[in-house]
DNA sequence: TACGCTTTGTTATAATATAACATATTAAAA
DNA sequence: TTTTAATATGTTATATTATAACAAAGCGTA
């Protein structure tokens, strides 16, 4: 059954390929533009294959820059918590796969006593590199 | 010198005003239709002063929605470290503002050591409201 | 085969956001 | 007070991101 699962059509194979060759998350025309060669000619195409990877958590969408980007984590079938940390001069994403943070935000209670097993955290800051660079 | 952080220009106090009475997040183009009746016309003129209310921490985007809303924290001037909680099913969008939340994340280390001061945190659920009516 | 379901292809258009440039307002320097 | 610099505004056009709607193809299975 699990197979069901991680099964990828024709289109979301070749969407998938692309954004886990890309060392920066992607945008969608850009990815539409790339795989114009191999077939796909139309927004819907790519937008459909890019929601069903979020689904099956292959990819995950930056959106503080509307990007795409393929999961790190070899085991996030479940895309529903996430986080990123984003470089504000580069723009290089990373994923973060810290588990005391994803338990703490998990079992973090807000004021009315809800939790959450859904977020998405987008860190910002200068990366390592550009930190060097600017001083 | 504070006076000059504060001071807002006319359609920024118009932005601000429609956002701040609205139970809600407002989307780009409603507010613009909302403010017509003021002046304002084109999209840029919305943007603008969105782009400078961001800034001054008087309301922040909500990414996953590409919408707007007001600051509920008295002193958010600084309005790089947000967070927030959506409903999943009625969309309702409130501002988390829990110290020790955000001491955890500024304090947060990532696997390089980095710290950031500036993130966003989106956590998704159903409200009491909703958690109620579907059971 | 025939049925239902998912995926695909396609056209058109909606929704979100910015570029570019001209004008006006303001604050304060000369 | 005039000049200047900086900020804000108005305006047109266009770029970018995303979805609606519908027809057709493919696939599993009853």
């Amino acid at each position: 059954m699990n197979q069901k699962i991680d099964f990828l059509s024709k289109n979301q194979q070749i969407v998938l390929e692309i954004i886990e060759k890309a060392k920066e998350p992607l945008k969608a025309y850009s990815i539409l533009f790339s795989v114009q060669k191999k077939g796909i000619k139309a927004p819907p195409q790519v937008y459909r294959a890019l929601d069903r990877l979020i689904k099956l958590g292959k990819i995950h969408k930056i959106e503080s820059k509307n990007a795409f980007v393929a999961c790190k984590n070899d085991n996030c079938t479940i895309s529903n918590a996430t986080a990123f940390s984003i470089c504000d001069n580069c723009e290089m994403v990373t994923e973060i796969s810290n588990p005391k943070l994803s338990k703490y935000l998990a079992n973090f209670e807000d004021e009315t006593g809800m939790r959450y097993n859904k977020y998405n955290l987008e860190f910002f800051g200068l990366c390592r590199k550009c930190k060097k660079n600017k001083s």
